[in-house]
DNA sequence: AATAAATGTCATATATATTTGACACAATGA
DNA sequence: TCATTGTGTCAAATATATATGACATTTATT
């Protein structure tokens, strides 16, 4: 339950070129964005930064947002 | 460079402790405390709440934090 | 000073994130 | 309709997060 498709959708870049811009693989964001897994913060701050935005924004989600 | 450990002693307590109520390894907090690894985006989500914070403070360093 | 608690760290084992290559199918555009 | 691009997914391999157990050292606490 993650927005990282929402922002790269904002942003009109397909899976790959997120991958290739972040440096992972095509798969690892397919199964990001289908919450398929888990991933490191690292890649959740390149994410963040290649998407321009922040952590909260992409994956802090509910009642508590700031 | 995260502030885990802050946020810890602002609670007043121990890796111990803290590894226990997330459930993880002691090790494994002390890891993340002294930027030795990489955690996952879940193991981030259950510090920020146990810890009563969010992502960006703990791992959103720098310029653009909101 | 002595005891206990907290922390840093090592070595080995396991779980799982991530990669690579490939294929099918959907959507888009020529 | 044909070609292209984007997406979902599978299987096998690799890298690395995390666990477990242990020990040394530092930091309280008495």
């Amino acid at each position: 339950m993650n927005h990282v498709r929402e922002y790269r959708k904002q942003k009109k870049i397909s899976q790959m070129e997120l991958a290739k811009r972040i440096g992972v693989a095509r798969q690892t964001i397919n199964l990001i964005e289908n919450d398929k897994y888990n991933p490191s913060l690292e890649l959740c701050l390149s994410l963040a930064h290649v998407l321009g935005t922040d952590l909260n924004s992409l994956f802090w989600d509910g009642d508590e947002q700031q």
